[in-house]
DNA sequence: CAGTGGTCTAGACCACCGC
DNA sequence: CGGTGGTCTAGACCACTGA
């Protein structure tokens, strides 16, 4: 042999016949390298065309991998210079995520405690956002969420009859439950205000009222286009922190 | 000539010598077509080998152009079958603007009314956010912000006197004051609560005491990873209404 | 000036869709 | 079965960085 192979920092071999293609592979690699802090902060990653030849894949494909992981603001692009380790900041929590999920991630307890559920004749609003089939009933959920006991948020979600037929069915996580049938949404838009707590409102947060509580509106869509949630959240404000990553358009 | 040229829709010439790349250009050109509604919603794009052929560009460039539109959400991607024009679906406000930029897309007049700004030291929290040099101080941009007239805001913003030197120079944009140097940040996080107004930001907001009110903290960071912005904003709920787009991680 | 990332090309194979 | 998007390759030129 001409030399040692000194992938330094790799343990990663290129699958070709693995499901899921080359730079995704990569990608996941390199995030899971980075994310053990296999790499300093700000060091320089090995040259794009180093990393090609030492997997024996291409440039194109090694760049795709890294472009992946700058997007998700893992890596930083310095043209002329390098690849860098982005220094680290707060965990993106921005990815859509469920509520489930989220505090999951962050060590929590998630816990739901449920106020209602059932069908009904989906409101103007719920018409609007959810667009159902002429005549088509509506599946309405009303929980209460808890973090490790405590109460966190009040939420409703419709969702189109068609999209969610068992609302019963539905355990801790609404978009597992929806991922069982290939209809979780990837995307989401949130509308996010500042309201006072009614007296109702009040009792379900126990908060007193007249509380500053954030109302997120949320419509969540499937790859396709097409709506299929409309959640209105009520958080406590003291508990619930919202963080959102928001990117400047280059164009 | 073997057949005429039936570029039926798309009025773009890819310039080789212009500064921008290829791409770029052909994706703006799609997306402005799309704008414009020269496209039916749901209706196919031309494939991308046609698209190639017709363009005199690379397969591979076209399809980096289409890339970047479906991440966008203006294209949807169905294999085997076509690109497709995606269903209008709100404009997406997520991408990181500024205030001035964002209620002038919407058609409201932007003001700004000074309350305060000069230089101090750093306060505990902004040292952790701005990590500024030992010494450093800081500079401070006290604003009423106003859309066609009407208080909605109360902003703090805070910078390292090295990325603003000159507060008086700041006009209506912060941002783009911050571009003149290439000093605009390109991402930011957003923690976002709710909160009850005070005496004090009661009078600044021309609001009751005790109002719900958005509360945002924004920290901005340069393509490099260094935070240059920390801005608290306090925004009346009852017109400001933050607008936040999730994607779900496919990873 | 050597090395780097950014762009672009021509050509190939695959899995999938719809006829 | 032909056409489509999804992936991958090898090789090229450019503008930029940093010593």
């Amino acid at each position: 042999m001409t030399d040692a192979k000194k992938s330094p920092l790799l343990s990663f071999q290129p699958d070709p016949t693995a499901a899921s293609p080359l730079y995704l592979q990569l990608a996941l690699a390199l995030a899971k390298a980075i994310q053990e802090g296999r790499f300093q902060a700000n060091e320089a990653l090995p040259s794009e065309r180093v990393l090609a030849e030492e997997l024996a894949i291409s440039r194109v494909t090694a760049r795709k991998a890294i472009e992946r992981l700058v997007e998700q603001g893992l890596i930083v692009s310095k043209r002329g210079s390098g690849n860098y380790i982005a220094p680290r900041l707060e965990q993106p929590l921005t990815r859509l995520s469920s509520f489930s999920e989220e505090l999951h991630q962050r060590g929590f307890v998630p816990q739901s405690r449920w106020v209602a559920r059932g069908f009904r004749v989906p409101a103007a609003d719920e018409q609007i956002a959810l667009e159902p089939k002429a005549g088509e009933r509506v599946a309405r959920l009303e929980r209460l969420r808890l973090a490790d006991g405590v109460i966190m948020a009040y939420e409703v979600s419709v969702l189109p009859e068609s999209v969610l037929p068992d609302p019963e069915a539905v355990s801790a996580s609404l978009y597992a439950h929806l991922a069982l049938s290939g209809q979780a949404p990837v995307r989401a838009l949130q509308h996010i205000r500042a309201i006072n707590a009614d007296a109702k409102l009040a009792a379900l947060l126990e908060i007193a009222v007249g509380t500053a509580v954030l109302f997120i509106t949320r419509v969540g869509y499937l790859a396709d286009g097409r709506a299929v949630e409309l959640t209105h959240s009520y958080c406590r404000s003291d508990y619930y922190d919202f963080v959102a990553e928001m990117r400047r358009d280059p164009a």
